[in-house]
RNA sequence: GCUGCUGUAGCUCAGAGGUAGAGCACUCCCUUGGUAAGGGAGAGGUCGAGAGUUCAAUUCUCUCCAGCAGCACCA
């Protein structure tokens, strides 16, 4: 037999067998090694241990303590030891996929009865039955029809299916876990037991789509977690329980920042403390604005359905759409309306009056544009997904050649305003042309290479979302990261050459002809709503102070203060920070605590001491730390500290 | 929209086929207290909405509405 030279991560070789397995090398190395071992890397691949090697290659070996190895395996075993275990319970349940993800795994089933939250704990005691089991894990490459033929008879249509989806030249591996099958690419543990006991938890049952089609069957999906022991599980979990009490909802009510209610679901009632982020936030974004080039304009908010016609949008949004209907004076048929779902169309209207030359391009046009949708109701979450929110949205006219340039001073535009609001780090990605869209593909081609090769000059790196662009274009997503990992679309860049077609926008060339602009629709924070959802998961709820709703509140500690903590207010008030007066007949430690969990970021403090000094006493949220300040001092750096971050 | 779960006082939650309870918050009184809850009294609810079963429903059933988790969607 001829012999294969396998290389060590220690640089050293050694000649083996073609088609030797990593069990047996690890054999070969040690005893105690091939126990420890969970699987290989042979050339950079993740390698089962049964699997034979056929050429020279590097080989380095996999024990529980190779993080990434070991959890991709400890979780991809689970999901299979959790389908034994579910089909050992109920053997009617059909079974169907069940990959990795972040923190663990999931797998979906078919199965009439609802899964309840005592299935999940008589599904967990099983699974630990069958680690403790240490049953061997063993693989083997099928023939198709063999495959096809066995899943048929054991009434499992969707590995048929699945199977069916594979490439015929793909061969199909199969895998047992003891006695249980399931088809599946590997690699997997050497046995059951090689699977922490105690370092994973079935976390929830919900509703998912087979093969994530809307049209086709719903499937019970139950979600584990798992990790390499009980203390990185145990910490994990505690993350979560602290995750949620940074959740924007939570926060809301506790700052006293917004509600909402059912008779206008999705839809925010801000309450004073939270419309002055609102307006903070938007004062700064309408600086930055002007500084960046852009003209502000405001659009109406209820529109003929002929403009939603012409722009292609009745066509594929109708059904998300607050349509509004009127009779009108003298007319036959009720006027249909719907309330706008987004700006674009708007903004073309205020480009088609008059004639525009090239010389006024690149117009940046940009609105506060208030906006609604009728999401469906399983989407709306807190303030981040909502019917009615406010975009800080912008056209920019463009003619082609123009593309790269804006595209690059956008980038730049957005990555200054997410430092200042306290985001370094962000998502960014590329989405390219969906199924259904409108534009040829030569069009189509053009705004794909045309934003790819600008954002690639702007030295901005992106991860591909394919499949994923708007209707009329490809985007560039700018996604940020709520309390508990879920991400969000914010800012966009969509590159545009159909809504000026539909909506017939030119201007006149250096050459005296007509020509079409570009359109590039963009946003920054996307919506005020989900921005300053995610502001306040961010910050769990502690603002930047030039943010903060409530910068500074002024306590008596005593009720002969009060007079002078009305003066310090007001010489707060005087230089620009947002200060109130507390003279509530209660004691400090209770004024404290309750300013405290209010998030408000500095505490004054003032007795009698302060009265006769004219000082005040410092404290800054989270600090046990008190210090003594004078009046001017203190009115004088705060009012430093709440200026915003593009003033100073 | 789909699957599952939830809906009791402003908030967090307990409760039972015979028309409701706690803590905090709120109001009033006492207390003027030096950095995360001082004490006392009081007020507060068509038990999400509608229908049905029942002598009797907030409790059981159905429909609807809203919220939560996930899926699908996100111009």
């Amino acid at each position: 037999m001829s012999q294969i030279s396998l290389t060590f991560p220690d640089g050293n070789s050694r000649n083996y067998d073609k088609g030797v397995t990593p069990a047996e090398v690890a054999e070969s190395i040690s005893k105690s090694l091939s126990k420890k071992a969970i699987s290989a890397i042979v050339d950079g691949k993740h390698w089962d241990m049964q699997w034979p090697i056929a050429a020279d290659s590097s080989i380095a070996i996999n024990t529980l303590a190779d993080d990434e190895a070991a959890l991709e395996l400890i979780r991809h075993d689970l999901a299979h030891i959790m389908a034994r275990a579910v089909q050992e319970i109920w053997p009617d349940v059909k079974v169907t996929i069940g990959p990795v993800i972040d923190n663990g795994w999931y797998y979906d089933f078919d199965r009439a009865e609802p899964f309840t939250p005592e299935d999940l704990g008589a599904i967990e005691k099983k699974m630990k039955e069958i680690i403790n089991k240490r049953d061997p894990v063993t693989t083997e490459i099928w023939e198709r029809d063999r495959a096809v033929k066995y899943y048929e008879a054991n009434n499992e249509p969707y590995k048929v299916e699945l199977i069916e989806a594979i490439p015929g030249d793909e061969p199909l591996r199969m895998y047992w876990h003891g006695h249980w099958q399931d088809l599946c690419r590997g690699p997997h543990l050497q046995h059951t037991g090689q699977v922490p006991a105690d370092a994973f938890k079935l976390m929830s049952v919900a509703g998912a789509y087979w093969r994530g089609d809307s049209d086709r069957a719903m499937l019970q999906r139950i979600y584990g977690v798992a990790f390499q022991n009980k203390e990185k599980l145990r910490a994990y979990l505690n993350m979560l329980e602290e995750a949620a009490k940074r959740d924007h909802r939570k926060l809301g009510r506790e700052m006293d920042l917004f509600h909402m209610q059912e008779e206008a679901p999705g839809q925010i009632f801000w309450h004073p403390n939270g419309w002055r982020i609102y307006t903070t936030l938007q004062d700064y974004m309408r600086r930055q604005q002007t500084k960046g080039g852009y003209v502000e304009v405001n659009t109406p908010q209820v529109v003929d359905r002929k403009l939603w016609e012409a722009s292609g949008h009745w066509d594929k949004y109708q059904e998300h759409m607050f349509i509004v209907e009127v009779d009108e004076e003298h007319a036959r048929e009720k006027a249909v309306n719907a309330l706008k779902p987004m700006n674009c169309p708007c903004h073309v209207q205020i480009f088609n009056q008059g004639l525009k030359s090239y010389r006024n391009l690149p117009l940046r046009m940009a609105e506060f544009g208030s906006c609604n949708r009728y999401e469906p109701s399983g989407a709306l979450h807190g303030i981040m997904r909502v019917r009615g929110f406010t975009q800080d949205d912008a056209h920019i006219f463009c003619r082609e050649d123009q593309i790269e340039d804006e595209t690059r001073r956008f980038i730049d535009f957005l990555s200054e305003i997410y430092r200042d609001l306290g985001f370094e780090d962000f998502k960014v990605k590329f989405s390219d042309r969906p199924e259904t869209r409108a534009g040829s593909d030569d069009v189509w081609d053009k705004s794909e290479n045309a934003l790819k090769a600008a954002t690639t000059a702007a030295g901005c790196e992106f991860e591909l979302n394919p499949g994923e662009g708007a209707f009329y274009g490809p985007k560039l997503e700018f996604v940020l990261t709520d309390a508990i990992g879920r991400d969000w679309q914010c800012g966009t860049l969509q590159v545009d050459f159909v809504l000026p077609e539909r909506l017939d926008a030119t201007y006149i060339g250096a050459d005296g002809g007509k020509h079409r602009p570009v359109m590039l629709h963009r946003a920054v924070l996307g919506s005020f709503e989900r921005f300053i959802g995610i502001l306040i998961e961010e910050h769990a709820g502690k603002l930047p102070f030039w943010l903060a709703p409530r910068q500074v509140v002024v306590a008596s500690i005593v009720s002969e203060a009060d007079e002078y903590v009305h003066e310090v207010v007001d010489a707060l008030t005087t230089a620009g920070v947002r200060a109130e007066a507390d003279i509530r007949n209660e004691k400090i430690n209770f004024k404290v605590r309750e300013h405290s969990l209010g998030k408000v970021p500095v505490i004054l403090a003032i007795g009698h001491r302060e009265v006769e000094d004219r000082t005040v006493t410092v404290r800054r949220l989270g600090e046990k730390q008190t210090s003594v300040t004078s009046l001017t001092e203190i009115v004088s750096a705060l009012a430093k500290e709440a200026t915003p971050p593009d003033l100073l």
